[in-house]
DNA sequence: GCCAACGTTGGC
DNA sequence: GCCAACGTTGGC
């Protein structure tokens, strides 16, 4: 199996990709995701596999980093802790619905890829980003991903 | 199984 | 803050 490619949406004043850097091994859980789609994307993860670390609900929204998966899809504990973000009362530990994967930062991008300079790029006009902006987990084309690498500059985090 | 109503996301 | 787009829920 070839590596595949991602793209991941979090609004930076809830975690943003400096977080995961300040964690410690720079990763962490990629829980709280509630979205079927989302869902189903993250379960086809595998370790190694790349992943966009994109700031959404800012002022441009942006591709800011690279991370990649460390952990493949497994059950998203928070759905059925009450004290949690996003609790899902039809969760639990015997019927879990709900999985996250584990991310690690790999790189920061030396030029964030802004939303219009993706939207500009004729390679990009068939992104997932640009066609179902909602969806917060989605996959990421070779080809994409070279176009977004080749704007971003990424610089490997030390 | 359909669809209206409602809730959420996210760009602007 | 507004609104379009999409997802989910629930009545029938």
């Amino acid at each position: 199996m070839s590596k595949n490619y991602w793209l991941v949406k979090s609004e930076p004043s809830a975690y943003s990709f400096d977080d995961l850097i300040s964690e410690e091994d720079m990763s962490a859980e990629w829980d709280g995701v509630r979205n079927y789609a989302a869902r189903n994307n993250m379960q086809k993860m595998k370790v190694g596999d790349q992943v966009l670390f994109y700031h959404s609900m800012i002022v441009p929204p942006k591709v800011v980093g690279i991370s990649v998966v460390v952990k493949e899809a497994y059950p998203d504990n928070t759905a059925w802790d009450t004290e949690s973000e996003h609790p899902d009362p039809k969760s639990s530990p015997d019927n879990p619905i709900w999985y996250m994967v584990d991310i690690k930062a790999q790189a920061r991008m030396a030029c964030s890829v802004s939303l219009n300079e993706i939207k500009a790029h004729p390679g990009l006009t068939e992104m997932v980003l640009v066609k179902l902006s909602r969806l917060s987990v989605q996959p990421v084309t070779e080809t994409e991903w070279n176009y977004i690498v080749e704007m971003g500059h990424p610089e490997k985090i030390t």
